[in-house]
DNA sequence: ATATAAATTTAGGTTAGTCTAAAAATAGTT
DNA sequence: AACTATTTTTAGACTAACCTAAATTTATAT
């Protein structure tokens, strides 16, 4: 049997590893969960031992096949219940990722596979983040940057990557939404900050939300 | 904060309680829960210290008013969570007790109360349990175990004691189910079984099958 | 290449929840 | 009332997950 820590240890390396990294750090594991490395260390040991994760001391972790199934179906379920809330039970994108880290980790087959088909098997979860299938597979799309755009080119805005509570209601508040057309208007050199056209209006944004933003290009 | 092995102890002690005894004993808690009674003695130390129960030792153990709304809480949860695994995501009536265990845990007000809208507010779970309202009020119905009624008279099936999967099944077979009219025609002295009439069929059940059926008479 | 800084691991200790075995209290029986 | 059986509690020990502080390894900079 896995437990809930473990669970949480391998979504974590899992979704550090997520861009690119071969291999995670210890550290920057301790940081995501809000623990201490030799806590991380402690850990990882054991998850090697039990054939969820490849370790050798000073080398950083990454997970094995195992272990990646376990952390896909974790995320899977974790973005089908954030689905869930928002379409079913009246929730908004900024009050479901704390209720979801919870929902997470209820095991029944069952349940997330009604889970998926009572909301007509969802591709995305209410951040624009894909939902894993059954395999674990991920079919990932070629989403960029709102800051990487060039000024004078438009996207649709298809995700966020900080999905806090306060980012979330920033752009709520400015009527910025997944499918929103983004046109970059210009770019400032200074501070690296951009004035946008949306909902044919125009606003400026700093580099920061420019740099949690996805968007489509085209 | 309360644990989640808190919760399942109080939430025995609730319900070992509920049919009048003052005072739930140590051992029936560690039978309920599968430890055993010098880990009850422990945890019971700890709930006492805590304001969620009585304990005197040797004497057995009460709720207090607030282990009392945290018991009823739990109970409300897991019944609401069992209402709608069967009315949402096509579980059968034999299904859901685990999987409820599992979601009585979680933590958000705001999830509980959407679920309670989401089906309409129910009164009773998929085995006739009353749910307990936002207070922890029950209104319990005047129901008795089917081995109490006499020969010749009705009763309406509107709930079960036992709620184990092979005694659901049982009942499945035999087309009983919560609404089932069901008329006593003759009882058994030498082993307490009787003839019930269902559905236009008579059928003999055992005492064990009356002893867990509840029944609103008339 | 060596010194220093940063990251990681080890060593030893804490807490929650569990267990077994032994001791103490209560209940039941003659 | 005294003996026995049952129930309950205590004592001491275990595991999972965590911590701090010290030691070790790797990375960085002169």
């Amino acid at each position: 049997m896995i437990t809930l820590t473990e669970e949480n240890y391998i979504k974590s390396i899992y979704q550090l590893g997520r861009y690119g990294t071969l291999t995670v750090s210890t550290n920057s594991i301790a940081e995501a969960l809000e623990t201490k490395a030799s806590s991380v260390t402690d850990m990882v040991k054991k998850l090697a031992e039990k054939g969820y994760a490849n370790y050798k001391r000073y080398q950083g972790v990454s997970l094995t096949p195992q272990g990646k199934k376990i952390a896909a179906d974790v995320v899977r379920k974790h973005r089908l219940w954030e689905a869930f809330l928002v379409e079913k039970l009246n929730f908004t994108w900024d009050e479901v990722h704390d209720i979801a880290e919870q929902l997470e980790h209820i095991k029944s087959e069952k349940l997330i596979n009604e889970l998926d088909k009572l909301l007509d098997y969802p591709t995305h979860d209410p951040h624009g983040d894909p939902i894993p299938d059954k395999n674990g597979d991920i079919k990932k799309t070629d989403k960029t940057l709102l800051f990487n755009l060039a000024e004078n080119t438009k996207g649709v805005c298809v995700g966020v990557k900080d999905t806090s509570s306060s980012f979330l209601k920033y752009l709520d508040k400015h009527k910025i939404a997944l499918g929103s057309e983004i046109t970059v208007v210009s770019r400032e050199d200074f501070d690296d900050s951009m004035v946008i056209e949306i909902n044919n209006l125009k606003m400026s944004i700093s580099q920061t939300v420019a740099n949690n933003l996805f968007v489509k290009e085209g």
